[in-house]
DNA sequence: ATCATATATACGTTATTACGTATATGCAAG
DNA sequence: CTTGCATATACGTAATAACGTATATATGAT
């Protein structure tokens, strides 16, 4: 159903984090919680809607958990994103710069796919 | 705020509604009724949720009302729409069909802008 | 003015979604 | 095995959205 993907981006949250995640390929909990300033059960029921929708998988390392852009999703649901996220960046530019600004970022073993 | 055009497509009946009408140029609510199977209040109500969000305008003809895509959306929403509908055919085939099958179609006056 | 048709809106109800807080789970370190 | 950190989920509640039915408004015809 294409409006699941649509219901998915719907939310404030749920579009930034996505906005987010494909700025910086993949992005944990934690640093989201950072990025957009919200506590952790809204990040992570927000981060479970997109991964049960398919626009997002996970994968666990360590104690994190680092979502990203499932590799899978439709063309024409990718190229709706890439549209998004170009028409829209003034919408993650505050929580990129908080990104950047944090102490302790979480290491990446593997880079988990692209780049 | 883009997530109220995504909103407004997180609707089966409005992203039914968009996509026809992006296809037939201009519609009525009763054109919509039979292509969609809806009754009227629910058709309207839509309509009216999409013209707030000012990606339709309509105009009055007689009797019927006709709405149409707003012109003026931003580019990006433009191409995103345009991609929705390509990719998505098959939402609107049977809706298509209804709506030739339909007799007494109202009569436009003038073709209200492009075509 | 009355009636018929097309559309919009109001009202009450139901369904869906988002949320805060508390708690559970998973993993790493000691 | 305990402690600590990161994340997920459960539970009750609040906010939003969708709906059916009834009614109002607008236009056209008689």
């Amino acid at each position: 159903m294409p409006t699941t993907f649509f219901k998915a981006l719907a939310d404030e949250t749920r579009l930034k984090s996505l906005l987010l995640i494909r700025a910086e390929n993949e992005l944990c909990v934690c640093e989201l919680m950072t990025a957009l300033e919200q506590v952790q059960p809204k990040i992570s029921r927000h981060l479970a809607q997109l991964k049960k929708a398919q626009i997002l998988v996970d994968r666990r390392q360590g104690q994190w958990v680092f979502y990203h852009l499932n590799p899978d999703i439709p063309t024409w649901v990718k190229q709706l994103l890439e549209q998004t996220f170009s028409a829209n960046q003034s919408l993650i530019k505050a929580p990129l710069a908080r990104l950047q600004a944090m102490g302790e970022r979480p290491q990446r073993a593997q880079a988990c796919c692209s780049e």
